[in-house]
RNA sequence: GGAGGCGUGGCAGAGUGGUUUAAUGCACCGGUCUUGAAAACCGACGUGGGUGGAAGCCCACCGUGAGUUCGAAUCUCACCGCCUCCGCCA
């Protein structure tokens, strides 16, 4: 079986295995796992010792026929018979037990690095550190759909009666904007950092939804078609699972991905969340990051991927904080996570805008994706990143109310002018000038 | 929507009921040769699981799952995925 955790890492150590899962705010559950692990592979030893029989006799059973004795062919075929049958119902035993291991580790979230903070939720997540100041307003800065000059191209209105609440219409300078950024960050990750523009589906089959992990567990988070196509959350999913089932050789690597796509979320959980404005929608665009390393490279990876999320928001001129996530806060596929929150004058709090995330090989065992190291020797289970860099309706978001001003118009950072056909500021009236 | 085809090791590709312990080639690895390299030659070379100090031994795996059979990569059925042609369509 393909295993979702290391049984055998967990055969070994079982306390540090549950040790970690109760800085998730998990309860300890190795007893439960080895149980059903010896007690499977009781089954398998049985199981296999009389298929030996069993392929032991159908040889002499042949040999029998071969040379015409009939009574020893009789006698021996009963006995085939009768081993058969012993196989059949131990191997359903085994499978069974085999079946529930699996099902039981599906559901186990990857283990938090020893670095990560202790923590049940947001609230001990810890800043790593802050670049910009938020601005000085002399007036009162108001939210992103407030400003004066952005009211005419942010249509919440229309949108509902199209698709209900959580969906947003922009149109003329908005919509440019908006385009402008994404643009703009494709641009800057490909030309500056090195990553692969990468374009791909956005609908994917369930299997992928597997890989990356948002499947058993997360079906309700997301959207699927009547043909059984799941809508990608993040192209996370895609863009790692571009390795599923394939063994690639070690030089190929690091492969640093970047796609700007389509994002569906059900935000099921999220009732009552961020109900105002373009913050938590159920369809967005974001521009997304991904590595996929070795075993020994996937931490300065993080490292390089935070970087390149942060050189966005700078090159914007936002002000930003870079957080580690607490163990109680990590997504469930992460090992470790640096949150970017950028500052929101109109909140007037710092909010999500990009997740970087080390999934050491949690992911790459759910997907079987292995590389073959160089020089040689048994297939290893490839390291996987992902990373926001970065979440385009909420650049916009930041964008609009970081530059506000007093008169309802908003200025844009210089690094936006070239994608806005030298425009260099949104009029209170929405033109673009 | 209609019709047909295909799924074998990292890749390519044999194999249609029993010496398949899955041929062969390429790639990779080790070596010989060479000033060095290439070529050539020699050798090793699938994945997972179980067991065991170790060497090893055993089991499974030819998309997945059932079935037929003494015996299945090979036959049957279902499912999954891929491809081609026609139709429709950005």
């Amino acid at each position: 079986m393909t295993d979702m955790h290391d049984i055998r890492a967990i055969r070994e150590n079982p306390q540090a295995f549950d040790a970690a899962l109760q800085r998730r705010g998990l309860a300890g559950i190795s007893e439960q796992v080895l149980s059903l692990d010896s007690e499977r592979r009781a089954r398998i030893a049985e199981a296999e010792t009389a298929q030996a029989d069993q392929n032991r006799a159908s040889k002499e059973v042949g040999a029998a026929k071969a040379r015409g004795d009939e009574a020893e062919f009789e006698r021996l075929r009963q006995l085939v018979t009768e081993k058969k049958a012993d196989v059949s119902r131990m191997q359903a035993e085994a499978a069974l037990l085999d079946n529930r291991l699996r099902d039981l580790l599906m559901a186990i979230p990857n283990l938090p690095l020893d670095s990560v903070p202790e923590g049940v939720d947001e609230n001990d997540n810890v800043e790593l550190h802050r670049w910009g100041n938020p601005r000085n307003f002399d007036f009162t800065p108001v939210e992103h759909f407030e400003i004066a000059g952005v009211k005419p191209g942010m249509d919440f209105e229309t949108a509902a009666k199209l698709s209900g609440s959580r969906f947003v219409v922009l149109k003329g300078a908005v919509a440019r904007i908006h385009r402008a950024l994404a643009q703009f960050m494709l641009d800057l990750h490909v030309t500056q950092h090195g990553l692969e523009e990468t374009w791909t589906p956005i609908l994917v089959l369930e299997d992928m939804m597997v890989g990356t992990g948002q499947l058993p567990k997360f079906g309700e988070d997301s959207y699927q078609t009547r043909e059984g196509y799941w809508l990608i959350p993040t192209s996370e999913v895609t863009l790692t699972n571009t390795v599923h089932g394939e063994l690639v050789d070690q030089s190929t690597l690091p492969r640093r991905m970047v796609a700007h796509s389509q994002c569906f979320r059900s935000e099921a959980g999220s009732a009552g969340r961020d109900t105002t404005g373009m913050l938590r929608q159920h369809q967005f665009e974001k521009v997304e990051m991904v590595s996929i390393t070795d075993a020994e490279s996937g931490l300065d990876e993080h490292a390089r991927m935070t970087r390149c999320a942060e050189a966005v928001l700078e090159a914007l001129e936002l002000p930003y904080r870079t957080m580690v996530l607490s163990s109680g806060d990590m997504g469930f596929s992460a090992r470790i996570t640096h949150d970017l929150e950028v500052w929101l004058p109109g909140q007037n709090k710092y909010r999500e805008i990009s997740s970087v995330s080390y999934c050491g090989d949690f992911q790459a065992r759910r997907m079987n994706g292995r590389y073959r190291p160089e020089g040689g020797g048994k297939p290893e289970f490839v390291h996987t990143l992902n990373g926001s860099g970065l979440a385009v309706g909420r650049a916009l978001i930041a964008v609009l109310e970081n530059g506000q001003q007093a008169d309802g118009s908003v200025t844009f950072p210089a690094a936006l002018h070239p994608y806005l056909g030298g425009a260099t500021r949104l009029q209170a009236d929405g033109k673009l000038v």
